[in-house]
RNA sequence: GCCGCCAUCGUCUAGUGGUUAGGACACGAGGUUUUCAACCUUGUAACAGGGGUUCGAUUCCCCUUGGCGGUACCA
């Protein structure tokens, strides 16, 4: 069965990379009717953010991921566990590592390095200023063990470093990028136990990895570079590796790597702007995949029945908003009424709205749903339904008409909306009974609409005249209509 | 420096030896229209360069260039 894992460090928020990376797992696990496990990986305590793990959860979950074991989140929003696998989070599991790293210096794969840090340091400067490649020199590798224990229980501190070969080199297949191989000699001992006895990425991850029953690990190309290490690593422990797939990057506009200092990248920023997740889903899913064909809007199911790696790109991909807004766009058009309306309420809860029932408030949303990118944006389009707009007077005047007989016809629109029944107070029902007006009257369409339009959204731009009269009903819209004549006189 | 990955319109991409190089976003023009959107029609725009292989290369190979990543007791 197919396995596959995503694995943040709760550093901080959840980068639009990293849901990228979670979502291409989820969808390929999901494909083959596989499982998708969620693990953290917190083994560098410096970087450690308070709340990380939550904050990763909720935009994993607010994207539709759930996961199948490992790390996921209660109702009430607490972190759990679940599975058998367990634990999840790598500072609990340092006596497994610990176990393994044993085994390692017993089956002589790892050694003991008392090398310095500044030693280290030292030695990558002379091999920058003889532009040789950097890397450990091995002073430690050939340490007899009982010496190196020795040290070690003289309370001296050190790392425990892999033993990589010398020679030959390390073949693997990856899934999005095929053959690919690096010569042994050139790759560093790399630590895998640091001096605080906490592993590495390295160590940790295929050990989980493999104790975790991983089959497919999907990750950022970054890591790339680092798989023939953990190859290596799989056939110290007589292990067989999982099939590797590398994701190529997300960059900005100027090709950099995306990071926090260049606008937003946070999934919690596109939340709280008010982006749906199924456009993001859509969106960022098509960065690096598509289906072939020119269909391009799919929603998670169908991201899953279609989802495959023989499709995917191995360029770089560049973070472009405009395309992020076009399918918020459509997927906010497409939306049912209810249930915009019930991502909303909160938004209008906040502003103190008082909103009446929900098919009046559904008319209020589709005055702007079609004008709008964002929820935010949706929301703060409709305020001039519920508070008053202060507006200049002379925007109440069409192009083609005049101060004067703006009010005129303000005035004349008052007496003939007056006549319209509350049950005839619909957009269609007011489309042809003050349609016929004016054409009895030979007033323009302009000259009536335009200031009638003003004066109900105290805006140049807006929904039509009808819909908005609609929505405020034949008292506050008669009323709204006095304020305009009142400012023209 | 060394190692590796990548390369089609501005952006996301289709294309797997023979195509008028297709679509979407963005942009421009026109239509509709009381405004802004939406909507409809339409336009501009790409195979990084050089060598091969081949009857024929966007497609296969090599080199160059460029971009990116790695080179940590970070992940």
């Amino acid at each position: 069965m197919v396995k596959t894992r995503f694995a943040p460090s709760p550093t901080g928020f959840l980068h639009v990379g990293g849901l990228r990376t979670a979502l291409f797992s989820y969808l390929f696990a999901k494909h083959h009717g596989g499982k998708f496990l969620l693990r953290i990986e917190d083994t560098d305590r410096e970087r450690l953010v308070d709340g990380g793990i939550e904050n990763i959860l909720k935009s994993l979950r607010w994207a539709g991921i759930k996961p199948d074991e490992g790390i996921d989140l209660d109702e009430s929003g607490k972190v759990i566990q679940t599975g058998k696998n367990g634990p999840y989070i790598q500072s609990e599991r340092l006596k497994i590592y610990h176990k393994h790293v044993d085994r390692l210096i017993k089956d002589d794969h790892a050694y003991y390095c008392f090398c310095s840090k500044e030693r280290l340091a030292e030695l990558r400067q002379i091999q920058e200023a003889n532009k040789q490649a950097t890397g450990y020199d091995g002073l430690c590798r050939e340490m007899p063990l009982a010496e190196a224990k020795k040290r070690v229980t003289a309370g001296e501190s050190h790392v425990i470093r892999m033993k990589m070969p010398k020679t030959g080199i390390t073949k693997f297949t990856d899934l999005v990028r095929g053959d690919v191989e690096f010569k042994n000699e050139l790759i560093d001992d790399q630590v895998i136990l640091k001096a605080d006895r906490f592993p590495t990425y390295h160590l940790a991850v295929v050990v989980d990895d493999h104790l975790m029953e991983i089959t497919h690990v999907i990750r950022a190309e970054e890591w790339l570079p680092s798989t023939p290490k953990h190859i290596e690593l799989y056939k110290m422990f007589g292990w067989k590796p999982p099939e590797f797939a590398h994701l190529s990057l997300l960059v900005n506009e100027q090709k950099q790597k995306l990071s926090k200092r260049h606008g937003d990248v946070a999934v919690r920023d596109f939340i709280d702007k008010g982006y749906l997740p199924e456009a993001m889903v859509n969106f960022i899913a098509f960065l690096g995949w598509n289906p072939g064909d020119e269909r391009e809007m799919f929603d998670l199911d169908s991201l899953i029945k279609e989802f495959d790696f023989a499709k995917i790109s191995k360029a770089a991909g560049v973070f472009n908003l405009e395309k992020l807004d076009w399918f918020n766009r459509e997927y906010l058009k497409k939306m049912p009424s209810a249930e915009l309306i019930k991502i909303c309420l909160p938004m209008f809860r906040d502003r103190r709205y008082e909103i009446g029932d929900n098919d009046w408030l559904g008319k209020v949303l589709s005055l702007e749903k079609k004008r709008v990118t964002t929820l935010v944006e949706l929301v703060e389009s409709i305020k001039f339904v519920f508070e008053d707009t202060p507006y200049e007077a002379q925007i109440l005047v069409w192009k083609k008409s005049s101060k004067e007989e703006t009010k005129n016809v303000l005035e004349k629109l008052v007496n003939c909306l007056n006549k319209i029944s509350v049950q005839d107070w619909t957009k269609t029902g007011m489309e042809s009974r003050v349609g016929g007006w004016m054409k009895e009257n030979e007033f323009g369409t302009g000259n009536v609409l335009w200031p009638m339009r003003v004066a109900l959204s105290g805006q140049k731009n807006s929904p039509g005249p009808f819909e908005i009269a609609e929505v405020l009903g034949k008292e506050e819209t008669i009323e709204r209509l006095r304020m305009a004549i009142k400012k023209l006189e």
